[in-house]
RNA sequence: GCGUCCGUAGCUCAGUUGGAUAGAGCGUUGGCCUCCGAAGCCAAAGGUCGCAGGUUCGAAUCCUGCCGGACGCACCA
């Protein structure tokens, strides 16, 4: 890990800073660490003396001499220089710094652990939210991926997170597919059952195809969607024939989506449903509030007469009302200036969104509200709370309109400081609503620490779209296919991964032929996990992908399998050192105790090899990278970049065959540390490193 | 019309809060398995970073305008 590395640096010069050059912390330029493009010009770059040079009227060279000089002599690093452009640049002591790292992973191979940078608050991180009325598809995959891996960094971080997967029971999705069994099908609540429990029947398959019918049935007579409007009715009213088999449908759904997301390694803590927030009237005090504060109030007059409405703010203000902590920028008052021309401008038509409709219902962003309130503790109420599936000892949590015998056991829940929704950005605008409710309710803080997650969608490729059977009729002129749940259009999460399992089962008993069959779909099933999570996590998360099943299956190049290889490969070699030399990853530190560090310190191989290390230390980095932008690609790149690295090295440096044995060990060393972070950035993308390929 | 996002190699994309010579993967061409596993490695070819201005010691990155594309702006969720 590195960021302890850069925590120094930095300290010291802003300490130096303000002690040889005058200038007191507050103002000075914030200190960017970097890394040299070669390993030759050191181990950290830091270009603050270009940022100086005109403060100081001193040439940057000039400048980043003094600094060097001035610095003296820092814990952990070797020496520091002032290249001749004005860089600062760190060398770092490589023998204490891999002592160091690998006394880490030794500690942590241990249980105990390494760092204490626990922070007291609970973050909380809502993800998935699939409407449970059919099969989950490949954009749901990209949601969850996304959100599981955040709470994943979050927890790497030393972060306490709480996941949950908001269930939308009571919406219109799952009304049309009741509408569906109970008009096309005439099915009852007991015929329903029957259907799920056929183990011939794949129900959320069924569901998926039934909800495609109810649509085209709807676009035959604009009539029937009055027996849509009236199932919605009766299931939001409930107690009656309807709201059951709505209630039985989602359930069941429910449980396979479960199924679907554990086989991508993907969990919860709690599953909020939206029927509970409905009946322990959340909403209600909610509204309550927002009403005395006025942020809410009865339109009286205009096409929205009798609707209680909340004013639109619009524009970004959130992101120009955050303190810049850029002391050097030169366009922040200009900035200002023009956001405010702008808002003047757009100040007539200053739009209202509807939270009560006229007939007194609440929609779906009064709803949200309630949670978003419930989920940081402000809302004065909480849920009854169920156990909803044993998982083996490990209760999955759910919450409950009333009272259970389990309810006393139930963690904590809610009360977050921070707020992350992953949720696709076509929602952003009622995302952003969320934050201005909070503003409004004098929740400044909070309304801070609400951040949506935004990622664009998964659409296909127009040839997936062909494979698949899909006219492509209405994507001819784009450069994709949008997937539709209501046309059955798209690919279905649990498809991908049984094809992903079979190409992968070929490849690997192609490799391995004497394994068991029963190992080898082990190992695929490792295998195709990696494939798809690592694909739907690689991409920035604002780009559309558009979804190539020849490409997802393909196992070469920068895809997850490439990465698993590469620690395989690890492993290997240390399946051997340990059998023939009695060498293993975690102890390796012991044995270089006595050795010369001049395998690692003298001569381009030891330049590439300390590279390496220096590479994988930056896990840590890479992660708060990763947390602050939102994007879950920073860490992909990295793992891979490093994957590609540790291959390089593994064919230029061998270590079984080599018979110095301080090179062979020091090799072995940052094999073992190169293995153990790509090891964890693999988990942090929830993939799995198995033991054969 | 307004707002948000996107535009980088033939294709798909990175580019870490403005920094040292713009990088990967796929595809194409050519090499490497008596040598820790070739799902790998090495090399070659491939670029007006959409366009035009501006700020800066320095711009793919920040600002303005334009061009092209996606999405959003419901008494749907």
């Amino acid at each position: 890990m590195i960021l302890p590395v850069h925590t120094i640096v930095r300290s010291q010069l802003q300490h130096t800073l303000s002690q040889t050059f005058g200038l007191p912390e507050s103002d000075q330029p914030p200190i960017v660490i970097e890394m040299p493009p070669r390993r030759a010009l050191g181990d950290l770059a830091v270009p603050v003396a270009f940022e100086l040079a005109r403060r100081l009227r001193k040439a940057p060279r000039a400048i980043a001499q003094e600094l060097a000089a001035a610095l003296g002599s820092l814990d952990g690093i070797a020496r520091i220089e002032a290249a001749p452009n004005g860089y600062l640049n760190f060398y770092l002591d490589r023998r204490a710094f891999v002592m160091a790292r690998l006394g880490d992973a030794y500690r942590q191979a241990q249980g105990e652990p390494v760092e204490q940078t626990t922070v007291a608050d609970k973050a909380i991180v809502e993800h998935t939210a699939i409407n449970p009325n059919k099969a989950a598809h490949i954009g749901h995959l990209r949601n969850s991926a996304l959100g599981d891996s955040m709470a994943r960094l979050l927890r790497f971080q030393g972060r306490p997170v709480e996941v949950q997967n908001y269930i939308d029971d009571t919406g219109v999705q799952v009304a049309d597919v009741v509408v569906g069994f109970s008009q096309l099908e005439g099915r009852d609540l007991t015929g329903v059952r029957a259907l799920s429990d056929d183990p011939g029947v794949r129900f959320d398959y069924y569901c998926w195809d039934l909800y495609a019918k109810v649509t085209e049935w709807y676009e035959g007579d604009a009539e029937r969607l009055k027996v849509r409007a009236a199932a919605m009715h009766d299931i939001e009213a409930g107690g009656n024939a309807m709201a059951e088999m709505g209630a039985f449908i989602a359930d069941r759904i429910v449980r396979c989506h479960l199924r679907t997301m554990a086989r991508m390694n993907v969990d919860y803590d709690l599953l909020t449903w939206e029927g509970d927030i409905l009946r322990l009237q959340f909403w209600t005090k909610a509204f309550e509030e927002l009403k005395a504060l006025g942020a809410v109030f009865l339109q009286t007059e205009g096409r929205l007469a009798g609707c209680w409405v909340m004013k639109i703010e619009d524009g970004q203000t959130a992101e120009s009302d955050a303190p810049s902590d850029d002391e050097f920028g030169h366009d922040r008052e200009a900035g200002a200036e023009r956001g405010k021309e702008a808002q003047a401008e757009r100040g007539n038509d200053s739009r209202e969104k509807v939270i009560v409709r006229s007939n007194g219902t609440v929609t779906y962003v009064g709803k949200d509200i309630a949670n978003q309130f419930w989920k940081f503790g402000l809302l004065g109420r909480d849920f009854h709370y169920r156990v909803f599936d044993d998982r083996g000892g490990r209760p999955l949590w759910a919450t409950s309109s009333t009272p259970t015998g389990d309810g006393g056991n139930a963690p904590p829940f809610g009360r977050a400081s921070a707020v992350y929704n992953v949720i696709d950005s076509r929602q952003a605008y009622l995302q952003e609503l969320l934050k201005q409710a909070l503003g409004a309710m004098g929740f400044a803080q909070q309304a801070e620490a609400s951040t949506h997650f935004a990622y664009e969608m998964v659409a296909l490729s127009h040839a997936t779209a062909r494979e698949l059977g899909y006219a492509d009729e209405e994507g001819l002129g784009k450069p994709f296919v949008e997937v539709s749940g209501r046309k059955g259009r798209g690919v279905k999460a649990d498809d991908l991964l049984d094809r992903l399992i079979t190409t992968a089962t070929g490849e690997v008993m192609a490799r391995q032929p004497d394994l068991p069959p029963a190992d080898a779909r082990a190992i695929a099933e490792s295998i195709a996990v990696a494939a798809v999570r690592y694909f739907l996590v690689k991409f920035s998360r604002g780009k559309v992908i558009a979804f190539d099943i020849k490409e997802a299956l393909s196992f070469e190049g920068d895809t997850g399998p490439y990465l698993q290889y590469a620690v395989v490969r690890a492993n290997n070699i240390f399946g051997k050192l340990r059998e023939r030399d009695g060498v293993t990853a975690e102890s390796i530190a012991d044995h270089l105790d006595a050795l010369s560090p001049a395998a690692l310190v003298e001569g381009e191989e030891a330049d590439e090899l300390w590279g390496l290390v220096l590479e994988a230390s930056r896990l840590d980095e890479i992660v708060d990278s990763a947390v602050r932008a939102l994007e879950i690609s920073h860490l992909a790149k990295f793992t891979f970049t490093l994957a590609q690295s540790f291959n390089t090295f593994y064919h230029r440096q061998p270590i079984m065959r080599e018979e110095r044995e301080d090179v062979r060990l020091w090799r072995a060393a940052a094999v073992a540390y190169c293995k153990r972070q790509l090891t964890r950035s693999l988990e942090l993308m929830g993939c799995s490193v198995p033991t054969r390929m």
